[in-house]
DNA sequence: CCTCTAACGGTACTGTGGTTCCGTTAGAGT
DNA sequence: ACTCTAACGGAACCACAGTACCGTTAGAGG
């Protein structure tokens, strides 16, 4: 097991950095026009103007640069809304999604995660991950609504962020019905109304 | 283009059937032990005791292997429920889907589908057909609520259906969390609860 | 400024997914 | 039953994605 380390944790700063930045760009650019299947490492090397060599080393195979490329955007998270009501906070929400997967090159990247995670269990780690740290940035905004007695107090409020962003993912992924403005103000909407009504209280209290 | 035409067309009996039923057997073997990323065309063959040549010549690639499982499963479609109740009706759809997407074979095979759709336009073609039949297959159930009074006049049926897949399949795609008969019952309550406060109306009607 | 080596990158190589060729098998029509 | 040919299948073949090798470049530390 001389597995030594990953290269480009040693030095990562200068060339190194460099190299990732383009590598990923010319990535991000080769999904967006031309999707997942056709992701081809050796055509992002020389679109990068990088050694092939250089790419297979560093990540190996399609995966594990899509992964990479989501754990970059990660980095640049966006700050929850605070509107004072839930329902506003939700509908920004339901807006910051559909803005995502309705723009050609984050919604290409999303499709090409998704798939990606299909098939592998590191990349699927990934994205749980990712989704995971979203949804408790958002979590807060129906503690609130708790606290302003909006909903009922057992309410599930990581359940309610999934379920703002299920039917849009939903749409993305299945269906490729219309992902518009309304599609989001809509499931908004849905969710709050359902979390007033209860659907969304905590499994363990709702033993019936 | 001398296209002629597709091999098994114009003989679909006999041998031809069978080499098709133990190819797309052997391939939802592999897609429900390794996942999609494994499937390869040449060990399809191999367990199906059938030439190689045969697959590449009839199907081609992984996604067109892919989609004519899809069309052959599309053919057993299953009954709607008819309970006499809005919830009573959604909450079978809802099991139905769960238990659809719990099953290992048909989980990896919609997980496979969705994934090659990602980056194929015939695949997604043929998923948004699958899902279109099944849609209006369950519809009535939200017309029939309709004329009981449940839902509001200008409910979009089609939608409230959308509405109870949807968290299901966010979480296999996505999210991965529990995929059990509450969260299944969870997503039909919510549902019902935004389809009766007038979350799915048609949008042509909701010109605010 | 000099050294040391992590990381890059060109070239040559290899294994395998996919194709081509052509002979064989077995349904469908008469 | 006999014929005709759609469809199958083995084997040789090929292109190219992925690997191995090794010399070169450029950050980091003293």
């Amino acid at each position: 097991m001389s597995h030594a380390v990953e290269p480009g944790s040693v030095r990562p700063g200068g060339r190194t950095a460099r190299v990732r930045a383009s590598v990923l760009r010319a990535a991000g650019d080769v999904l967006a026009e031309a999707g997942f299947t056709q992701l081809d490492l050796a055509d992002v090397a020389r679109r990068a103007d990088v050694g092939k060599t250089t790419v297979y080393r560093r990540w190996g195979t399609v995966t594990n640069l899509v992964t990479d490329l989501l754990l970059d955007m990660a980095e640049q998270s966006l700050p929850r809304a605070d509107t004072g009501t839930l329902l506003g906070d939700l509908t920004a929400n339901a807006q910051l999604v559909q803005r995502t997967l309705t723009d050609p090159r984050q919604a290409a990247l999303f499709k090409a995660i998704i798939a990606a995670a299909t098939g592998d269990t590191r990349t699927a780690q990934a994205l749980h991950r990712f989704y995971d740290t979203r949804i408790s940035e958002w979590a807060p905004c129906v503690e609130q609504a708790i606290e302003r007695g909006e909903v009922p107090a057992d309410t599930d409020a990581r359940e309610v962020i999934r379920a703002v962003s299920a039917p849009l993912y939903y749409r993305l992924l299945v269906t490729a019905e219309d992902l518009d403005e309304a599609t989001a103000d809509r499931a908004a909407q849905a969710a709050v109304v359902a979390a007033r009504a209860g659907a969304y209280r905590q499994r363990t209290a709702n033993a019936s």
